[in-house]
DNA sequence: TTTAATGTTCTATACTTATCGAACATAAAT
DNA sequence: ATTTATGTTCGATAAGTATAGAACATTAAA
């Protein structure tokens, strides 16, 4: 049973953070996980990359403190950090969210 | 008399747009160009990186389509590109400035 | 107890990038 | 015509990072 380390608000920076979406592979999954409300094992969302290097995005997501893992059985769940970020960084990641949607991240860059 | 190239907005994307705010010492001079509403010469802002560390970053932000640049005399004025921005990625460089405001940038990370 | 499912870690690689100093370019001031 | 101010470009370097495959760890299922 893995466990994983999760930063504390205070540990979370704005740079980290816009660094984290920054990446195409990365912005849509964390795209996937707000569309589920729920925790997703990684996977429910499909990717366009290696296990291994998925495994690497989900660290840096979880390290800049975007999203919380938790092991259950075989599966990792990940859900999104919402609430904590929201009150850290209030409509950053909302924001981002809305525009993602609007446009493609994968295709374009 | 350095003429600059400018992404049009369809060029622009949301992933170059975080990238590019990603970096502390770019995200300070976003800050700072932020709170001027005019046009501002680089040397008018303070930065802690080297002259030609400089005007990589403010490439790398002009590319990303964040700020405009345009030369008079021996400097070259840059503003941010905020009504374009509004518009592709509605409240995105507003909430992240915003968030920049409340938390320190360059101190931290 | 094997086998399958799920994910992590390690190693390697290619690419990107943040940084600087030196040299250069251009325009203004002397 | 120098000199000064402002910024760019080039070359080099050190650090970071996105990628994948192989080996491993853990739990569940057969």
């Amino acid at each position: 049973m893995k466990q994983y380390q999760h930063p504390s608000p205070d540990q979370i920076t704005l740079t980290g953070v816009l660094h984290a979406l920054s990446d195409p592979v990365r912005l849509n999954y964390v795209q996937c996980l707000a569309r589920e409300l729920r925790e997703c094992p990684c996977g429910a969302i499909p990717t366009p990359v290696a296990k291994s290097t998925m495994s690497h995005h989900l660290r840096v997501l979880r390290e800049a403190g975007i999203v919380r893992v938790r092991t259950e059985g075989t599966q990792s769940l990940t859900s999104l950090r919402l609430e904590e970020l929201e009150v850290k960084f209030p409509g950053v990641l909302q924001t981002v969210l809305k525009a993602a949607n609007e446009s493609p991240v994968i295709e374009n860059s």
